[in-house]
DNA sequence: TTGAAAGCGCTAACAA
DNA sequence: TTGTTAGCGCTTTCAA
């Protein structure tokens, strides 16, 4: 029996654990979710029964009408399987770990709704993870698959991304594809038609009766920016013009190296009368570049970028861009993890369907046409 | 011993199982992960001891050279207690949902990091889901419980969000935290002081000499719409003026909103010398807008907006606005909602502390002075 | 100061 | 056609 003073302690103790014990009430504590044996309880048949019907194993041998009995139990209870039961036997958590850089690039709300849906298809649930974060937590990716969180990954590379947080998945031998990256280390891939998407933004400019054409690319040691040259390059040879050194430019992807493209192209001598830009981000810099030297965009200059999104209609003027099918991406970027998750061979996708669609908005233009929409007063 | 048939069976059945299995070399296999047993075997204790020691448990009375041994280990083999196997035991998995509208928003970027650290801090997962995703999926909340893969929630309302979604978490009794949401119903909150923001940036227009100040505000309906909009009539009225119902304007705080409430205050007649807009996005659309309508930012007219971003960065002019303390939220966010998980007891925070602070870009200037910079030639 | 063992919810091998 | 049961990796109670 406690003494007096070890009751006052004990109270004491508790008032510290809850401070404000009073104001809750007892039975506000979480009722446990619906569990198998609940599911196979409510329809009468034994918990194996229920687990093989649920996952419609084929090997199950049972009357139609059981197997309904069980689903028809599920839906009541709306019963979902704990996944850390059913990962801790199967070995296998039912989660896609995704790395991608810079989460606010507007393009990727597309990519991000098309992996959504790939999952949901798949029944699979992504861990989304910016890429930044593996700079402060290298071990980020190896911990999820020790912890056993993420059964596979899809990766987004880019030039900034610390390469080693993804060698260790080879040596780990964890499943992942990587996105859009013609990188040749990536074990599995799914890719966009680039070359396509550059051929179309190129022939537009040509079709506008432009023939000085330059091209903002990205940096010279990238493959993505590479191949997206090689097409540029290609297009325009194909229609027997020549690409004059100085308009083409290997800054970089991101805004700030679109608007120091610009401005050491002006600052160099004369501007083409069309530019091709490799990637979003960059044209969106270039079009405030334009802005801050007064060029007129698109009577002067005509830009066309690889790549939409909703901040190209938000611009000044609003962008013209080649829509490439990001949507289509994310869902076949799941798909492809989930059967290199299967089987371990690795696999190089290439999407062409949806083809890559021309956005027109303000920012091209027939060549010599003068514009048309009111001026900004001065 | 085998017959030769059941040999030739047995083939048969390992080709079905793999039927790619010349592709695949048999050392591919990924390596089981160290369990606790290993680190265990390694640090010569046994299993009980060494989980004891890893989680720190005060229970546990064993000499300062052992718990020493077991963490070596632990780092030693690189182990990661197993998700699943801790979850089972628990009933807790480590992980909490986020969900939020609109990743592109470009100034989630900030929020997302401040999450994130507050993860890394208190050693959870963040599990991110685009909230449009709710409404293809309305139980997503749920199973994710039910599933036993989140514990809890930190949720961005908004005014399209399906508001049903989240009456199942208190029906369900899950912990969740809105962030800088002052609607009566959340449970528990995180929130900014929106009050001093607003009062800032009207400030800063006082302080440069505008006396005609209007405001661009969010949905009439929207509770964090009436505050600011409170919050910055009431610092006209400190400083003895009166406001123009004229220059309210209450569409909502979307890109495409703020265009709208230029477009119309324009259309109505003469404008205010000034603005203050109550969100970024918005004040994009205004900057926008003026574009189109050849209205000189800053010349003719100051516009300033609560909630900075990189976006402010880039638009033309250069967008002057009150950074908020986006990474604070996020990290208390966090703590917040682990604390309500371990107690029950809902909390209601407010950040104070930094302060929101004024980033001066172009978009404001002293009231009657005409712009300095390189005007635009048309 | 340390260890043995039960049991979390599920799947699948095996038994009936 | 259906049921019983072992065991996935971990935490924690209880015993030593």
């Amino acid at each position: 029996m406690q003494t007096r003073a070890e009751d006052d302690e004990s109270i004491a103790a508790t008032a510290r654990a809850f401070p404000e014990a009073e104001q809750v009430s007892p039975d506000i504590r979480r009722p446990r979710p619906p569990q198998l044996r609940d599911v196979a309880r409510a329809a009468d048949v034994s918990i194996s029964v229920a687990s093989r019907a649920l996952n419609r194993d084929p090997n199950l041998r049972a009357r139609e009408t059981t197997i309904e009995r069980v689903f028809a139990a599920a839906r009541e209870l709306q019963y979902r399987a704990n996944a850390a039961g059913r990962s801790l036997r199967t070995r296998a958590v039912g989660a896609i770990g995704v790395i991608l850089p810079d989460v606010n690039n507007p393009f990727f709300s597309e990519l991000l709704s098309g992996i959504e849906e790939g999952c949901d298809e798949n029944d699979v649930m992504p861990l989304f993870g910016r890429a930044e974060r593996l700079n402060d937590n290298p071990h980020l990716l190896r911990n999820l698959v020790n912890e056993g969180r993420a059964d596979g990954f899809l990766i987004q590379p880019t030039d900034v991304f610390p390469a080693a947080a993804f060698r260790t998945l080879a040596v780990d031998r964890v499943s992942s594809v990587f996105l859009n990256s013609h990188s040749v280390d990536a074990q599995s891939s799914v890719v966009l038609d680039d070359r396509a998407g550059i051929a179309l933004a190129t022939r537009h400019l040509l079709d506008l009766g432009h023939r000085r054409v330059g091209f903002v690319g990205g940096l010279p040691d990238n493959d993505n920016a590479s191949l997206r040259r090689e097409a540029f390059e290609a297009t325009m040879a194909a229609m027997g013009l020549t690409v004059e050194r100085r308009w083409v430019t290997d800054r970089g992807f991101a805004f700030a190296d679109g608007q120091r493209a610009l401005g050491e192209m002006v600052d160099a001598g004369e501007l083409p009368s069309a530019l091709v830009v490799a990637t979003h981000n960059a044209a969106l810099g270039v079009l405030r570049e334009s802005l801050t030297r007064g060029i007129d965009i698109p009577t002067s200059l005509s830009v066309v970028s690889l790549h939409d999104s909703p901040a190209a209609a938000y611009s000044w003027p609003a962008l013209t861009s080649v829509r490439m099918p990001l949507r289509e991406l994310g869902r076949r970027a799941v798909s492809t993890l989930l059967q290199v998750m299967d089987d371990g061979i690795p696999r190089h996708e290439f999407i062409t369907d949806p083809a890559p669609h021309l956005v027109m908005r303000e920012s091209t233009r027939e060549r010599g046409l003068s514009r048309l929409h009111t001026p900004r007063r001065d």
